[in-house]
DNA sequence: GAAGTTCCGTGGAGCGGTCACCTGAATCAA
DNA sequence: TTGATTCAGGTGACCGCTCCACGGAACTTC
C-alpha cells in the first residue's frame, strides 16, 4: 500500500486513481471499468458491483481530458458575450448555464466590444479548443460579418444576433414588444408616441425602433423624430429634457428601463407631475422597475426561456447535424402605473 | 495529398493537423514543433521559421485535451457563483473573467443556492475536472462549513466568503464601507441612523450592519432596531413604510442601492419630500443610483479591483504552492444629493 | 587533436481514456 | 452433435501532446 501511495506521487501531474487502479482492484479490466463508467451493456450485475464499489474506495473520476483525447468530442460549451452587467445579457447568460448544467461546462468569453474581429477571435478559439457547441450572445449589427465568414465546422447558435446571418437562431421578438409599448400607449387616446432608443448599432434597438414606427404607421400616425440614446441612464436623462420642451410629447417609449429611468428623473428635476404630464413605457422589466415613482409599466423577456431554447437548438445540431433552427420569443406587457390617459 | 486528406477525415473526432503533420511539413521531428510551439530555447531562428510556416500554412492549433492529458495541468478556471443578477456578484464575475482572459479559460457554475451541499459538489466537480484553480464567490454564511471541508488538493481562492474559512481569501472591507455610510450621516448632524440590511445569512449583511453599529456606537450612540430586509427593493419598500411611521428616525443607511431606491419609493407614496424628511445613503453604486430622485449617495466598490485581486492570489497558488494571503479592498463613499442635513 | 561544452534534433515512453476486435462460455435451434 | 448467437469480458492500438534520454554537429579549450 505505501508502494502504490509512493507511485502515484511519484507520477507528474497525477491528481487521482486511474482506471487501471480500479480494474486492478475491482480485479478485472481497464474495458470492463470503461463499461460500467459509461452504462454499457454486457456487464454482468456482480460486476457491476464490484467495480462500482472499487470506484467508490478510490474516489475515482474519469479525467476529462484523456476522454475528450480519445473520443474528439467534449463536453464544454463556449459562450461569446460582452463584458456589461447590462440586465438583458447577464440574464441571458445565466439562463444558458442553468439550462445546460446537466449536460454541459459552460465557458465565457466576456468582450469589452462585440466588433467583428473580438467576435472571430473569440469563436475560432473555442473551435481551437474543440468544443462541443458554441452560443454567441451578438446583440450589435457589427457581428454581422464576423459571423458570416464564421467556420462552419462547430455546432453554433446565435442568440440576439442578426436575423440574415444565416445560423441558427434564438432571438427576441424586439418589434412585437415595441408595439405592444406603442399600442398600448395609443390605447390609452395619447395621439402620437415618441422613442427613446437604443444604440444603432444594437440589433435590440433597430428592432424596437421597427416595431414602434410600424405600430404608429399602422394607426396611421407619422412617427415623430427619433431620439437615440445608448441605454444609460445619463442618455434617458438628456432624453427628458430634450422631451420636456416638446408640447405635444405626452407619451414615450422607452428602450429599455433604464432610460426610462433617466427620463422619469428629468421630470422630477423639472417639477412634472407623472403619469400625467408624460407617460413613459419602458422595456426589460429590470427588477426595481416596480419600485421606480412611478412604478415603470414596461416590456417583459423571458430570458430564461431564451436560454433553454437556445440550448435546444445546440442540442439538436450536436446530435443530428442538421444546422437549420430558428426560436423567436415573445415578449409580454408589463402594466404599471407610469403610463395614463393624457390629461 | 489525396491520401493525407482521405486519411484524416477516416480518424474519427480528428479537428484539425496534428503536431505531426506539422512536423513532416516543415521536415523535423514533432518534438521541434513542440519546442517553438511552447517558446523553449535552443531551436534556430532559421528552422523555427520554418515551423511557424508549417504551422500557419496547416492552420495548426494544439490540441488542450492532449496537452492537459500529457501535462496534468490544465488552463481551465472554474468559478462558482450564484444565479442572481445581482449586480454585486454579476460584476465580480465578469471582472474575474476580464483579468483571467489572457491566461485562463473561465468557466462558471452557477448555484441557485449557495448552501453548503451544493458548493461542495460544485467544487469536486471542478475538481474531477482537474481545473487549474477554482475561485468561489461565497457571500453567505452557510459557505463555511461546505468550504472548510473542501479537499486541499487544488487552488481555490474564495471571495466575499467567511473570514475564518482558512482558505485564501479577497474580500470587500464591508464594515468599513458601513463605517463610511453611517459616519455621513451622522456628519450631516444626524442624531442616529437607522439601517436596513440584507438578509443575515449574508456575510456582506453581517458585516455592514457590524460597520453601521461600531460606527454608531463610537459617537456614544445606541443602535437603534435593526430592520433586515432581503435586497430586493420590494423589502426596501416595506422598511420604508415602517420607517416613515418613526418620527425620530431622519436618517437611513440601506445596505443595497435596491432597497434604498424601495424605500425612496414608499416616501415619496406617503408624499414625504426626500431628502428632507429622511436621508438616504445605499450601497453599491449600481449605475442608475445618479438617476434616482434624489440622485442616491452610495458607497462604492471596486470589483474589477477584486476580481484581479483574487486572480493574483490563484496565480500565486499555481506557481508556488504558497495557500496563504488574504486581500481587502477599500470601499469608497459617493456623495450625491439622497443625504443632507436634518430639517 | 582529444575532451568538454553548447546547440539542435531524434526517438520512444507515457498521460488516461475509448474503440475495434478477439476469446470463451452458455444458450438454442436444427 | 453441431453450428450460430448472444453474453461477458479481455487485449492492444491509438488519440495528440510533453517529457526524458540520448545522438551528432559545431565550437571551445587545453
Amino acid at each position: 500500500m505505501g508502494d502504490s501511495d509512493q507511485e502515484r506521487a511519484a507520477r507528474p501531474g497525477r491528481a487521482g486513481p486511474a482506471i487501471t487502479d480500479v480494474a486492478r482492484l475491482a480485479g478485472v479490466s481497464h474495458q470492463t471499468v470503461s463499461r460500467v463508467v459509461n452504462q454499457h451493456p454486457h456487464v454482468r450485475e456482480q460486476t457491476r458491483l464490484r467495480v462500482l464499489a472499487a470506484i467508490q474506495e478510490l474516489d475515482y473520476h474519469p479525467s476529462g481530458a484523456a476522454r475528450a483525447l480519445a473520443t474528439g468530442r467534449s463536453t464544454v460549451l463556449g459562450v461569446v458575450t460582452q463584458n456589461s452587467t447590462l440586465f438583458g445579457p447577464t440574464s441571458l447568460l445565466f439562463g444558458l448555464e442553468q439550462a445546460a448544467a446537466s449536460d454541459f461546462d459552460v465557458t465565457i468569453t466576456t468582450l469589452r466590444s462585440l466588433d467583428g474581429p473580438a467576435l472571430t477571435r473569440a469563436v475560432r478559439r473555442y473551435i481551437d479548443q474543440q468544443v462541443a457547441g458554441i452560443v454567441v450572445i451578438a446583440p450589435l449589427v457589427t457581428a454581422r460579418d464576423a459571423l458570416a465568414e464564421l467556420p462552419e465546422r462547430v455546432p453554433i447558435v446565435l442568440v440576439d444576433g442578426p436575423p440574415d446571418a444565416g445560423k441558427v437562431l434564438v432571438t427576441a421578438d424586439q418589434s412585437a414588444g415595441a408595439r405592444l409599448a406603442t399600442e398600448h400607449l395609443l390605447s390609452l387616446g395619447h395621439r402620437n408616441v415618441w422613442h427613446v432608443s437604443g444604440p444603432n448599432t444594437w440589433l435590440d434597438s433597430i428592432g424596437r425602433v421597427e416595431g414602434w414606427q410600424a405600430a404608429l404607421r399602422d394607426a396611421g400616425i407619422e412617427p415623430p423624430p427619433l431620439i437615440e440614446g445608448d441605454w444609460s441612464p445619463a442618455s434617458g436623462y438628456e432624453a427628458g429634457r430634450l422631451l420636456a420642451r416638446i408640447p405635444d410629447a405626452t407619451a414615450v417609449f422607452a428602450a429599455n428601463d433604464h432610460m426610462a429611468l433617466g427620463i422619469i428623473r428629468a421630470m422630477h428635476e423639472l417639477g412634472r407631475r407623472l403619469p400625467e404630464t408624460l407617460s413613459i413605457v419602458g422595456f426589460d422589466d429590470v427588477p426595481e422597475a416596480a419600485y421606480f415613482t412611478p412604478a415603470l409599466t414596461t416590456v417583459r423577456l423571458d430570458f430564461t426561456e431564451i436560454g433553454r431554447q437556445a440550448l435546444h437548438l445546440l442540442r439538436e445540431q450536436i446530435d443530428s447535424a442538421s444546422s437549420v433552427g430558428r426560436r423567436v420569443i415573445q415578449p409580454a406587457l408589463i402594466v404599471r402605473d407610469s403610463a395614463t390617459a393624457p390629461e
